[in-house]
RNA sequence: GUCCCAGUAGCUCAGCAGGAUAGAGCAUACGCCUUCUAAGCGUACGGUCGGGGGUUCGAAUCCCUCCUGGGACGCCA
């Protein structure tokens, strides 16, 4: 357990002590004790409501109940300096700040696993993102679900989850065709010809550049393939250009997965039809005008779903089904998926499948990130399908680098429409949140080098005496730092990346703030040491959430 | 019409398994570089938490209802 829970266990039973002890209700009466780190420095270390919980057992007013505890309180032992009444019934404690000192050890013992909290205990936690449709570049949207998924996914990493990030590769349907037709059509116009693009093509610049490729590498003798013989060339060249494309940009946005799952490989594998007949055994499918429909309205959908199309040919709900049948058997607990809003949907019919097949819904959770504006000039900037008109991920990271980017993009929260200003971004100034918290980075790295530079040697942590941290910004510090486990931990139970980016947001502002009123590196040693220390356990701090978060932790700016 | 998300300071957003005087950044105004990076620090200004009901010791947070904005409601993927 870290070091503030420890605390916080010790504190907590001796409340519990103080309640029995006073006579106020039965030891078997407790509630579940919290105690909170209040959010006014004034009132105290931490504060609990127990005094308030208790009014109806013990059928006092909450201020009496916690006079009686206070002076029950076993304070020596449970670090605790003072215990005062506030508020309608609140016991603030003011902790002997020496509970803190063993924080700097812990991280330093701890290093890039700092923050680790075992919450998850091993649960093997599958993380399905990104997942763009092959047929042209990632853009806003896919950026935030990269963003948001791989910082996801590096909480519940750090928060004791068996984490696993997978890519479900959507070649097999319509779209893929599409694809097709589309690179054959400017491949036609790249040879000069006169080709219109298909209905529902696909208008990118990428496809243009692929079939300018193509053009120029074969000249024109794919036109003497049978029809049949080109678009499948096409397909397949297509798929190729289009997936490398992808991949390249996500590597270089710092995202790897650990599985790149085909859509074609549920056809190669006939996953198909053993998921069709469970459902039909499950009683979940009938017939109707020529399809086959799932039976999803009584396991909470709003309306059935076909499965099978008049003409013979699947939706893309069910090789979807088998897919996630399929994650199931796989030996994932949980099945964690990350959608754009415009597929909000699409859940009840997949959870109502999973009902069918006999997994209980709640082990797939559908996470929704809502919908990317960006904004240039202080203007929207318009996006449009039917001419490929859109800002690539890739347009991105050349223009604003990847950390304004990933920071950006995991800074709110998924349920928040996110307008990303291009220009805020790119700019190099303390309207940049990114910068700050590097900065605060490379300013400790900086002290560091300069304590170097006058030659003190930096101590091992059993010769630095650590009590001469005697500075409220320094408790502030520390306290700050050892909340670290906790804030992985909800961040990982609710789902929430963007709580990291507020905690270091603010991490990095107290050491701003008490870089400027304090200097680490004085004339007195033991001073110095101490301060170092702290500047230690906090550097590891920052970089850590930094990387969890995919921002790089630079050491000079 | 049904479902989902949002509505909190001038702007962008936190806070929402109920807790103390609702926070942060930006913007605005005014200060701070003779020792470790001013990409920094400090002070001030700024609010009917969309409206209205309810639940209770206590509601931005939970429930109901209405309003506004966005998205989804295919035998597309």
């Amino acid at each position: 357990m870290d070091v503030l829970n420890q605390v916080k266990t010790i504190v907590k039973q001796a409340i519990t002590e103080a309640v029995t002890a006073a006579g106020i209700i039965d030891a078997a009466q407790m509630p579940e004790i919290t105690l909170e780190v209040p959010k006014d420095k004034a009132h105290g270390d931490f504060a609990t409501n127990v005094a308030m919980q208790l009014t109806r057992i013990a059928k006092q007013n909450p201020r009496q109940i916690a006079e009686q505890i206070i002076a029950n309180l076993q304070k020596e032992k449970a670090y605790i300096a003072s215990a005062d009444i506030a508020g309608p019934g609140f016991i603030n404690f003011k902790m002997n700040k020496v509970y803190l000192y063993p924080l700097i050890a812990e991280v330093a013992e701890q290093g890039s696993r700092y923050g680790a909290i075992n919450v998850g205990q091993g649960l093997k936690v599958q993380v399905e993102f990104v997942s763009a449709n092959p047929t042209g570049s990632l853009h806003l949207g896919h950026a935030r679900g990269a963003a948001v998924g791989d910082a996801l996914c590096n909480v519940l990493d750090l928060a004791g989850y068996d984490v696993s990030r997978e890519y479900y590769i959507n070649d097999a349907g319509n779209q893929v065709l599409n694809l097709a037709k589309s690179i054959e059509a400017r491949y036609l116009q790249a040879l000069g010809q006169d080709a219109e693009m298909p209905e529902d093509g696909y208008f990118g610049e990428d496809i243009k550049g692929f079939a300018a490729e193509l053009a120029a590498d074969k000249g024109d003798s794919l036109l003497s393939l049978s029809e049949e013989e080109r678009r499948s060339y096409f397909r397949t060249y297509g798929l190729e250009k289009e997936l490398d494309k992808i991949k390249r940009d996500l590597g270089r946005f710092g995202v790897q997965f650990d599985h790149w799952f085909s859509e074609t490989s549920i056809y190669e594998d006939n996953l198909i039809p053993g998921v069709l007949q469970e459902l039909r055994d499950n009683g979940h499918v009938y017939e109707e005008d020529g399809a086959t429909w799932l039976n999803t309205t009584p396991l909470g959908d709003d309306k059935n779903r076909v499965l099978i199309k008049n003409d013979g040919s699947f939706t893309y709900l069910t090789p979807d089904i088998a897919y996630h049948r399929n994650k199931f058997e796989r030996g994932y607990d949980r099945l964690i998926n990350i959608w754009g809003a415009d597929h909000h949907g699409y859940i009840p019919r997949m959870k109502a499948a999973m009902t069918a097949l006999g997994f209980e819904a709640d082990r797939l959770v559908v996470l929704i990130a809502q919908m990317v504006s960006l904004f240039q000039n202080g203007e929207k900037v318009k996006m449009s399908k039917r001419t490929g008109k859109a800002v690539t991920m890739e347009d991105l990271m050349d223009e604003v680098g990847v950390d304004p980017i990933r920071y950006f993009f995991t800074m709110r929260s998924m349920d928040s429409h996110l307008d990303f200003d291009m220009d805020l971004a790119v700019s190099q100034s303390n309207e940049n949140p990114v910068f700050y918290v590097q900065y605060a980075h490379a300013r400790i790295c900086s002290i560091y080098r300069q304590a170097a530079e006058q030659g003190i040697e930096i101590l091992p942590l059993e010769q630095v005496d650590l009590s001469r941290l005697t500075a409220e910004a320094e408790f502030d510090l520390l306290r700050k730092i050892g909340e670290l486990p906790e804030e992985v931990a909800v961040a990982a139970e609710q789902y929430a990346p963007h709580r990291l980016i507020r905690y270091v947001y603010e991490l990095a502002s107290q050491f701003h703030s008490y870089y400027k009123g304090h200097y680490v590196i004085t004339d007195d040693a033991a001073l110095t040491q101490a301060r170092l220390a702290l500047l230690g356990a906090l550097r590891t701090t920052l970089a850590n959430v930094l990387r969890v978060v995919g921002v790089s932790a630079p050491e000079r700016m």
